[in-house]
DNA sequence: TATTGTTATACTCTATAACTATA
DNA sequence: TATAGTTATAGAGTATAACAATA
């Protein structure tokens, strides 16, 4: 898939120009550090809008992704790999619960901790959601060539590696740092 | 500045080898769309806390911009760049002008317009907020050097121009289409 | 007594809609 | 009657802290 907002030819010849490049606001930073900021978002925006169709919101995915790659975690270890408060874990779990796509087992060695496993249906939908990343990505990019993608892609791991952030842990599960400011940036 | 997350020479002998990448989760997502998130979140979370100490949010910085690139302009054009309800607008601005940043000017023209113009202080700020913009952006691409900074510069120029991304203007202001979707990817 | 998971509560942020004043 | 801005209200989302079960 390659339809990503670009000019549609069979568009109504009532509106024969595309629309102009929008208000441009005079001061406009123009920085790198920027860009990644606001393409990060409408990245993750347009992912939002994907797996939506799958009844999924980007948490979700993100936590079917962890319980995927090491089945049988307690909600604890969760907790604390997504830098999130452990009651947080609950609310989410048990939305997925609820579709069945996660199960809560007690484990039988401490019986205190739920571990956690994906259902049959779950890897299904990781399965749906996979394929939703590959069109997102495809539309994402449709600026550039694959030398393009390559080079953006070693440009961003490099960038990633330095800033020591954990590979495949979106920062949104994590908590503002001060309760004064908003997370909006 | 430079001095982001790199390990600390200085730091106790106590740790002698800088913290492991972290829990890796196995089946992590690995391409540029979800780095692109993923640093694009983390930029700006590390903005945030920049210009917090200046007591300022990410929203603050953008209207304070776009007030300086278009002196004059009414709440209600504000509201539509951003892409935000105008009564939004109201508390954001009220912060701004409670701090004697933003000054709200009844028009002659159209006495049921404000016109926004910032305050000598807050053309003060915006300039602090341009130095604090900078060391973010060197702290971000420490990993680059000019050479990797500037192609990526034009590969996300690239994408951001396809994907019709208005300049200057962070979708974090944008309001979520779905109510049935949460905002976090 | 410490720990895992859960629930109850409070707080923050934001959109919706009613309202005032100007036109 | 329509529009700019404001205020009031309600809803969603999340952290904090108290709680129950287990160790």
């Amino acid at each position: 898939m390659n339809s990503a907002r670009q000019p549609d030819p069979s568009a109504a010849p009532a509106t024969p120009v595309p629309d102009p490049p929008a208000p441009a606001p005079a001061s406009a930073p123009r920085g790198a550090a920027f860009l990644l900021a606001q393409i990060g978002a409408h990245a993750a925006g347009r992912f939002a809008e994907r797996v939506a169709t799958l009844g999924l919101t980007p948490a979700d995915v993100g936590l079917l992704r962890m319980i995927a790659g090491r089945p049988g975690r307690s909600q604890r270890a969760l907790a604390e790999d997504l830098g999130v408060v452990p009651s947080r874990v609950v609310a989410l779990i048990d939305v997925l619960e609820d579709k069945r796509l996660v199960e809560r087992r007690r484990s039988a060695e401490d019986r205190r901790n739920h571990e956690l496993h994906l259902t049959p249906e779950g890897r299904q939908t990781l399965g749906a959601v996979s394929r939703a990343a590959a069109a997102h990505e495809d539309d994402l990019l449709a600026a550039l060539d694959q030398d393009g993608r390559a080079r953006l892609l070693e440009l961003l791991e490099s960038v990633a590696a330095q800033q020591e952030l954990t590979p495949g842990v979106h920062p949104g599960y994590r908590t503002p740092a001060k309760p004064t400011a908003k997370r909006n940036g």
